[in-house]
DNA sequence: ATTTTACGTCAGTGTTGTTGACATTCCAAG
DNA sequence: CTTGGAATGTCAACAACACTGACGTAAAAT
């Protein structure tokens, strides 16, 4: 890959391999943090990343359907059932066929699944409310955009349509 | 980013749940777009995430060991020995017993690991590059900033001290 | 000589992803 | 109204990859 930061000049000193090479290592170890807190919490409940997935976008979107959330977790409808199942068997999470459609579940958080998603996102807030707080306002505006710049543009309009207006 | 810092004297705002929700989510989304394109190469090796951050990380410092590797990947031995066992085995890594201390072995990429690991990091240097061009030298300072503050401190400290003189 | 370190391996388990098969429900064409 | 296809969700079996625990070997450190 022809290395065209040095085409560039000064300007474009960001865009060295070398410089695009910290940047995915930084995301890589970032993530672990990221999902370091989380990850502890759900161990003594027995649960993994998938669960915590389910109960942060149903938290988000109460009364989404199944379909709904397979299509945001980008996973198969298996994969995402067998967590499901495990979450409305532990009372986490609440299934109601839906009354318009009755193939839809709609599908809620219970008292213990809100319990759950608070103590989680608690955690994970508080990581990024102490990085965002060391950094300041700029380097937080700076931030989101590349995420968002990152993403796949079918997730990123997604994300960018929950941005205004829920 | 509709509100921002400046509004009103609160100079916090960024700080405000519903931001950091939106933080935590972008974080989510992000990461799945910058695993999107080596999880589509990998899959035609049949190979995972797990080989490709061990051929990362072997070709960022060719000789490095087993143990030194565990560290930083932060996973256990058994698991980093069955990828390693199937890289050595496809011939995409050179294990050498160690010179000065023989219990150790060596890591090393051969040819063909070197052009796979090309491959892998050319697919995501671009989408790195392409966020970064997309969002300037600013937003990407900040985007560094908060990926390194969001580090458990550990790693922060390693990923620092790659930063300067390798 | 004994202990510790580095590495590898075998066995077992759990989470999370996959495909395949199937039941239910809705809807539209005949 | 019936029927066939599409959409929605469930159950079963399997693969990848993480984990723990136990054991073995070799070499370095004490």
């Amino acid at each position: 890959m022809a290395q065209d930061a040095r085409s560039g000049g000064e300007a474009l000193l960001f865009l060295t391999d070398e410089q695009l090479r910290k940047g995915i290592e930084a995301m890589f170890f970032a993530y672990r943090g990221f999902t370091a807190d989380p990850d502890r919490i759900l161990n003594n409940y027995s649960y993994g990343r998938a669960h915590h997935r389910a109960v942060h976008f149903i938290h988000r979107s109460p009364g989404t359907t199944v379909n709904n959330l397979l299509g945001i977790l980008g996973v198969t409808k298996q994969s995402l059932n067998r967590v499901l199942r495990t979450l409305i068997e532990d009372g986490l999470v609440e299934s109601r066929v839906g009354t318009r459609d009755k193939r839809e579940r709609h599908l809620y958080l219970t008292e213990a699944g809100i319990a759950l998603e608070r103590e989680l996102s608690d955690a994970q807030r508080k990581r990024m409310r102490d990085a965002y707080r060391a950094v300041g306002p700029d380097a937080v505006a700076g931030f989101r955009k590349v995420l968002e710049a990152m993403m796949e543009p079918e997730y990123r309009r997604y994300f960018k349509s929950l941005k205004e207006g829920e």
